[in-house]
DNA sequence: GTCTATACCAAGATAGAC
DNA sequence: GTCTATCTTGGTATAGAC
């Protein structure tokens, strides 16, 4: 009865999975993304493609993760975490249905019994200290002002791509990820009146 | 043929409806509400709430609407488009049902098919004007750099509120509207190192 | 080759919007 | 009542460890 681990078929069709899964959610965003449609997409029943995944929320859950990889791996030769945020959010304009999914996977996850629940927890903590830590690094090298808490502006930097990604989808912003940099740029002890 | 409008009755069971809807969902949240229970809770069946509203978005659009009619008259007194942002972002720390409810239903409506899409289009640029106006204010009397550009401002503090408001249901946040305040600090010329 | 966990499917239970 | 969505139950087939 011992536990034999997924199959190297198991493996790759959960690959598929994800990766069909995060095509489609791209193109049509998370609210008109059904498990059916998914399933058929990669040619499995809904049975067999909630075999792999347990839920829709876990499911979902796993697409996130897998683009969290994708964005690290992408952005490898950003300078610091505070750069790696700004491109994130600039790149997210080229995938509005994947910005949908986090932006109300994120709101819905709020109720602790969402099945990504803790995946954004632990997603927000390990955001945060990053951030204060390059934070404190350009307050080193004196491109933020010390009058900034490192933990406070890690916290409002991540709110506010929240925020602008969720503003985004109306089409009300040009370039949120400008936005961004100017905010940056009101941080530096230099750019005062 | 002529329409006549709603009769006497009918205003005053959409008023119970509002304020029923408002309780519940303050309560237990967006996700854990559904037409079936609000139907029963005050008395009707689904198709006889469902009469009042056409659907559950617009159910929900209009609970956001009263929300935003009960802040506007509780904050009366508030200084500006500034100081309000900040005391409902306060205020809405004591009710966290409502904080998903707006906080799922504004990234759900990015899809233009969304039923309160237009709702939060409107919402959006409305704040957005009001806050401008109420920066370039603090700009002249020397609380806001003039370094910054109020739409942009706006936009960021909108952006803010609402990505504090999404962290702040993980209970990663102690007081979202202190951080609120603590950029609008950042922002002064003053505070400068 | 045996064995059993894994990979899947058909049908249906359940619940929500309308 | 109808339609659609998620998820469960109860099963068969197959991969692959031994």
């Amino acid at each position: 009865m011992a536990k034999r681990g997924p199959y190297a078929k198991g493996v790759a069709k959960r690959e598929e999975i994800l990766t069909k899964a995060l095509e489609v959610i791209a193109r049509q965003g998370y609210r008109r993304t059904s498990t059916r449609e998914l399933a058929s997409a990669v040619g499995l029943s809904e049975a067999g493609l909630l075999h792999y995944f347990g839920s829709k929320e876990k499911l979902f859950e796993e697409v996130l993760r897998a683009r969290d990889e994708a964005d690290t791996a992408r952005l490898s030769d950003e300078s610091d975490a505070v750069g790696k945020l700004a491109a994130i959010v600039r790149h997210n304009a080229d995938v509005p249905g994947l910005v949908q999914l986090y932006s109300t996977f994120s709101a819905e996850a709020g109720d602790p019994q969402h099945g990504a629940h803790e995946y954004f927890v632990e997603r927000y903590q390990h955001l945060r200290e990053a951030l204060a830590e390059a934070i404190q690094d350009r307050q080193t090298d004196g491109t933020i002002s010390t009058a900034a808490d490192p933990e406070k502006i890690a916290t409002l930097l991540i709110a506010l791509s929240d925020g602008l990604q969720i503003q985004s989808q109306f089409r009300l912003l040009d370039q949120p990820g400008d936005l961004l940099d100017h905010l940056i740029q009101l941080l530096r002890p230099t750019s005062r009146t």
